[in-house]
DNA sequence: TAATGGTTTGTAAGTGCTTACATTTGTGTA
DNA sequence: TACACAAATGTAAGCACTTACAAACCATTA
């Protein structure tokens, strides 16, 4: 069944059915009705491939992220999928890991499958890494980075100030005479090094030196991070506060200092589900996400009108303000 | 560029070109290493659409399912997209919200671009709604579908048995005397319905009749269900235990019930990562997610090389036992 | 009535690949 | 050296669509 068959059974050119299914004006309305009619009657649909062939686009977008199980990115990836659903685009899915050569492949994946558009999900590239594979990519298609940067032409990011928000939450723990700020931490992304320096730029303020002792990396699950707060305090390693760059690492530090009994401040990030489903409620930056993305998408529809965007935008992120926040 | 440019630069037909992009043995190694210099050396790549026309497919499978944004479908959802991935296979990932008519667009999308297979996870789809349009897709492509069933030629289904784990946990409640069981839930999917079975056979095997005011619909997330709980208390509904379809209802019902003051054994569902996050730790039933995927992607490998494949499987649903299961 | 110009339709040439079949080349044997 | 046969390569016909351009049609207007 190809627009062949639909076009003698419906007497017509294939040039005229092919009108009719790209809603061209250049049909006549009774000609359009006799087709759609045989089109519905035959249960017809056009071969995307061949379409796809013909228009040079498929009218689908990639999207990469390091793991969709992951509940942040998961939202991030619902966005983007929804909003390109409603667009009349398809997402296509690719998780990476971390590892940099399966980020490559998913990028070269993405091009060779001649996707409209390509979104990064997540830091996953950094500013100092090799990107000359992405810097090829965006040669051929636009990417769009949410939250995380590389300045590349043809790369256009869409940031949250999380630098700042870091750096007046800071302030603030520093106002409660809380100065030694535990920085819990898991992957280096450019998000990471952006409330890393956030941190370093709250310090500054108060002319107090960083102690890199207190900046800790550790894997994003309790039983990881339940290990080293305990192996911390055995290491003497003081604190009265604790920052986690994802909330997993907050609750994770606040459920183990709990058990051990030691009460203070706990700020997480991404105001995740989780932080209101801990006890107590977990207080957490929101890096506004949602507005991220809402940004990123907006920048992606200019660009796919072939018209020019901002390669930056920056949207503020802002503290959440839980139980968690007032302990001692 | 396409293929005859690097048929003339090699000095060879397009044929062989092709046979060269398709790993075709029919090529002297000479010749093949020729033309893959050329590819290299031009940064080649074949277009995807071209090839999708002559072969047929583009080895991309859809996974449909109502929210990417719940943990549970990302979880499942990162599992079938990693499956696909390591097998050469890749991913159009499709959202589509609660409604039928949404359901039924998404399955039209998926069959018009050619996916080699259709993954439906969780169950989107009900054995009593219209499936007259599954049972149209089913006959063009192989239909999974994780955690749901449909009985339909070319659907194949992988469940839980979540029956009989809500029968056991009933079973188990009411030798604590505990016959007072609420029983929490949102849309009623087929694992709703299996799982509000098993409560029903529980009571049977005691010869407790059920009383209907106690399976309670509520929307997913903690201000409804604590909502629902104080309204349920107010309206004098009593209870001893609870059980929650999804983590999130059991654990909106243990921080409500925490806040009143009052403490009874309370169970969720698919063992997430809030379970363990939860504050105390809650129980949850373990439905085998991961094994559902492993299974059903078993399944989908066996369509793939067109030989028969068990149209339903089910895989056991086991208790996890935390603190929140042993309160009195 | 014929010329004009706009609308509708058809023809045919892409689009870039796969693959059946024909042809050429190469190898080993009599 | 000629022959048979297999291996390597090429030719050309798909695959199912889009679209530039040409042709036909129709309603005005002079």
């Amino acid at each position: 069944m190809n627009i062949y068959d639909i076009a003698e059974k419906s007497g017509v050119s294939i040039a005229t059915v092919s009108r009719v299914l790209n809603d061209s004006p250049n049909v006549r309305a009774a000609t359009r009705e006799r087709v759609l009619e045989v089109i519905r009657a035959e249960g017809y649909t056009p071969n995307a491939f061949a379409r796809g062939l013909g228009l040079g686009s498929m009218r689908m977008v990639g999207i990469l992220c390091t793991s969709v199980r992951d509940p942040f990115y998961a939202q991030a990836v619902g966005h983007v999928e929804e909003h390109f659903r409603r667009n009349g685009l398809n997402a296509i899915l690719r998780c990476t890991g971390p590892t940099t050569e399966e980020k490559k492949q998913a990028l070269e994946y993405m091009t060779q499958k001649n996707v409209d558009a390509i979104v990064l999900i997540g830091s996953i590239f950094c500013e100092d890494e090799d990107n000359s594979h992405i810097a090829a990519a965006a040669q051929q298609v636009p990417i769009i980075i949410i939250n995380g940067h590389i300045d590349l032409p043809g790369v256009y990011c869409v940031t949250s100030d999380e630098r700042k928000a870091v750096c007046d939450l800071v302030e603030a723990l520093f106002r409660r005479h809380k100065k030694r700020i535990l920085f819990l931490h898991d992957i280096m992304t450019y998000s990471c090094q952006q409330k890393i320096a956030g941190y370093r730029d709250g310090c500054a303020l108060f002319d107090e030196p960083v102690d890199d002792a207190l900046i800790v990396p550790v894997e994003r699950n309790l039983d990881a991070v339940n290990d080293c707060i305990k192996r911390l305090l055995v290491q003497g390693v003081s604190f009265d506060a604790v920052v986690g760059a994802e909330d997993i690492l907050a609750l994770g530090a606040q459920k183990s200092l709990h058990r051990i009994g030691l009460n203070m401040p706990i700020i997480g990030f991404n105001n995740s589900t989780l932080a209101r489903c801990a006890t107590p409620e977990l207080t957490s930056i929101d890096n506004g996400l949602e507005q991220m993305c809402t940004i990123a998408l907006g920048v992606l529809d200019t660009l796919l009108e072939k018209k020019e965007a901002s390669r930056h935008t920056v949207v503020p992120a802002k503290l959440v303000e839980r139980d968690s926040f007032r302990a001692n």
